[in-house]
RNA sequence: GGCGGCGUAGCCAAGUGGUAAGGCAGUGGACUGCAAAUCCACUAUGCAUCGGUUCAAAUCCGAUCGCCGCCUCCA
């Protein structure tokens, strides 16, 4: 069974879907107005390991994450510019422009990144219509009131209000938004409409006028349409707490009465020099910017080493020890080969005993709470021990059976594709095969200095050359 | 100020009552023409500090120190 950390109760606990084999998910997705930092890899991988896994279990997954492409203000008074409106300025474009720009750059780097794409990415632009709803129910209901264009959630109305965050009612002490705030009948209400002036262009007709949606709108609107009034697991960042998630299950609940979430996951954030990395620091670092520099696949492990709940501090040394881990890794998965479907006969037994005590390791970690490092540590030792084995009996067989209990595990489930490290085209590997012949016949004819020559050169241009028994070589890239 | 979390080897990081996983780096050895890769061995009598509970604590309790997050847009 797995258990899975929910922040509602604040311990671990058993996950059971509300209808097996049916599970609803939904995990906020980016508000596009840039390109997506490292703390979007690590938001995104954890949930996309989340989803490999349920559906790994054999579950019928479905996974929403929405666009935020309605420009929500820099502040939640009306003092702040609106995020894409401002950027839109900035690059002299349509805001429209700038939400499909950086959509498509997200998806560009979360595709590298090998996470899944979610069933639904719904945009909240095309969910104006549901949100209106959500709001003239929530009117009905006594939960909200109209206030000249402006449409408040009265928190006071709902008394369950902080059971997510833990914060009391009478002790949330209102900021800078009280002395700009039209007509709220209490500071600790948030807004669900906000009435737009004419110098804003993402607006839209609503009953009570031209407008945009409040910011934590969109999430209660468009996880219900899609998924339903209970959702399984609803994912997110730490940050996002309160009061993201605490207004999204005020508005919800709200409005359908009934149980929002039942399970609550949070992800912890990433920091530079122990400091979180945020826009509004400006110490992110964007994940295109890494690729440069590193493979996504670097950056995927680096980021499944460390617990989804825990804090992860940036620094290229860490990426460094990553890129290691992963030749490991890479090493190991191109010396099982590629035949797996063709074989049929069993593996040896001890490589069938080294199987089952990997899966049961790996089991083992991911049931509790996705405890990926731990699930990491069983691969690895899958690695070292298939590794000594084969160096004593090396057989199709076994190293068949190894190949689908690699891709299985790391591969399907912890989305690390081990086959990707060489990007050579069809002709840099011919050419690498005709160095190899050279290579073998260098070695062959003891002309050591030129065949060390000709490995160092191949080593300033990128490729290792390395000695394999019996006389043959291998040239990769590096 | 309120709420929450963290402090484990040179670095990263699991473990939350039964005697310290794993990765990176390092050292020695096997293999190799030399390397690389791989394998083997070694590397924390100790888990921020001090007390306490217990047969037993990194794990529970209390205090102290240090760091971080949320309370304002943020993954």
């Amino acid at each position: 069974m797995m258990k899975l950390y929910n922040s509602l109760t604040r311990q671990k606990e058993e996950f059971e879907p509300l209808s097996k084999p049916h599970v609803g998910v939904y995990v906020c997705g980016p508000t596009v107005y840039g390109h997506s930092h490292l703390g979007h890899g690590k938001s995104y991988i954890s949930f996309d390991v989340l989803i490999r896994y349920l559906r790994h279990l054999g579950y019928n997954v479905r996974y929403i994450q929405n666009i935020t492409d309605v420009g929500h203000l820099t502040d939640d008074a009306d003092a702040g510019e609106d995020k894409i409106e401002k950027q839109a300025r900035l690059e002299k474009l349509e805001p429209m422009q700038i939400a499909e720009k950086y959509t498509k750059s997200y998806f560009d780097d979360m595709d590298a990144l090998c996470i899944l794409r979610p069933d639904v990415s719904p945009r909240a632009s095309g969910h104006i219509p549901e949100q209106i709803e959500l709001i003239k129910v929530l009117i009905e209901n006594g939960h909200a009131y109209e206030v000249d264009g402006y449409v408040y959630y009265s928190v006071s109305s709902f008394p369950a209000y902080g059971k997510l965050s833990g914060r009391k009612l009478d002790e949330l002490v209102a900021g800078a938004r009280v002395s700009i705030d039209r007509g709220k009948r209490d500071p600790k209400d948030f807004a669900l409409w906000k009435k737009a002036g004419d110098d804003h262009i993402l607006k839209w007709n609503s009953p009570w006028g031209w407008g945009y949606p409040g910011w934590h709108l969109e999430c209660s609107a468009m996880a219900m349409r899609y998924i339903g009034e209970t959702l399984d697991i609803h994912g997110g960042g730490l940050e996002n707490i309160f009061p993201h998630h605490e207004s999204e299950i005020a508005q919800s609940e709200g409005a359908t009465g009934k149980q929002f979430v039942r399970f609550w996951l949070h992800h912890n954030m990433v920091t530079v020099d122990g400091r979180k990395m945020g826009k509004s620091l400006g110490n992110f670092i964007l994940l295109r910017d890494i690729f440069q520099k590193f493979h996504p696949m670097v950056v995927r492990l680096y980021i499944l080493r460390s617990h989804y709940r825990s804090p992860l501090d940036f620094s290229d040394m860490g990426l460094d020890s990553a890129k290691s881990g992963l030749g490991r890794l890479i090493a190991f998965r191109t010396r099982l080969g590629d035949q797996l479907t063709e074989i049929t006969v069993e593996p040896s037994a001890a490589i069938a005993v080294l199987i089952e005590s990997t899966k049961a390791a790996f089991h083992e970690s991911m049931n509790d709470d996705l405890n990926t490092p731990g699930a990491l540590a069983s691969i690895f030792e899958l690695v070292r021990a298939g590794n000594s084995a084969l160096d004593s009996n090396d057989t199709p067989e076994d190293k068949a059976a190894l190949a689908g209990i690699l891709d299985e595990l790391a591969g399907e489930i912890l989305g690390l594709d081990l086959t990707c490290s060489d990007s050579s085209s069809a002709d840099i590997g011919g050419l690498c095969g005709v160095l190899v012949e050279v290579r073998a016949v260098l070695r062959e004819n003891r002309l050591f200095e030129a065949a060390d020559r000709m490995r160092d050169s191949l080593e300033e241009i990128g490729y290792a050359a390395r000695d394999l028994p019996g006389g043959k070589s291998e040239i990769n890239r590096k």
